[in-house]
DNA sequence: AGTGAATATACCTGTCAAGGCATATAACAA
DNA sequence: TTGTTATATGCCTTGACAGGTATATTCACT
């Protein structure tokens, strides 16, 4: 999994700015509006999560318009997959586990 | 979302240590290891993810036997679900958005 | 051309977190 | 007890990153 994409998710207002732009495309002033941000620190979140592929932009006039993109949550959702054995076999694991350390 | 599960999984060796108990569980100097770790940090990533509630530890004699906890993992799931509207209403959304823009 | 609105960037500062290393703690073994 | 193994913690240094503020950039409009 990329760390990149986490880490993006990690800072509360870019979280903050991820759940806003999951109901609709919001431009830079709403966000920051909407979430009590200064448009400084939305522009360099946004580049973050930009960077990160989280987000696209569409120019229209002078506003930009961000949006969610689907790859990274898809790709988060594969690697969780990964854990779904967990869920079950915990306890399995553990007894294993101990059972060999007596050998 | 709570954003210290992201945090704790947003860093790299966390991760591989997270990657590694999927399989099964684990104890300190085999994590370190494993995975080329001083054991120093391994103990320090094991606390971060710990108070993340990632893992819980089984004392078996000196060592500590960490193991993955479900619970932080199906609420990613749930939060992740939330976003699955977006992945087919993407190109409606901004569509919506721009027509409401010219009014 | 000149003005104003929307957004991005640069610079500074403070905070926090990760690694390295030494050391403390705890449990077992002889 | 003494030594040995497994793990945790403390201290230090360094680098990254977020916020604040000022400024640059870009576009539209007159």
């Amino acid at each position: 999994m990329d760390t990149m994409t986490l880490s993006a998710l990690a800072e509360p207002n870019r979280m903050r700015i991820v759940e806003l732009l999951r109901d609709r495309p919001h431009n830079v002033s709403e966000i920051a509006n909407q979430l009590w941000l200064r448009q400084p620190q939305v522009s360099k979140h946004l580049r973050v999560l930009h960077e990160a592929g989280l987000v696209d932009v569409h120019p229209a006039a002078q506003q930009r318009i961000y949006q969610l993109q689907a790859k990274p949550f898809e790709e988060l959702d594969c690697w969780l997959e990964t854990f779904k054995r967990v869920r079950e076999t915990r306890i399995d694991s553990l007894d294993n586990y101990l059972r060999e350390l007596k050998n």
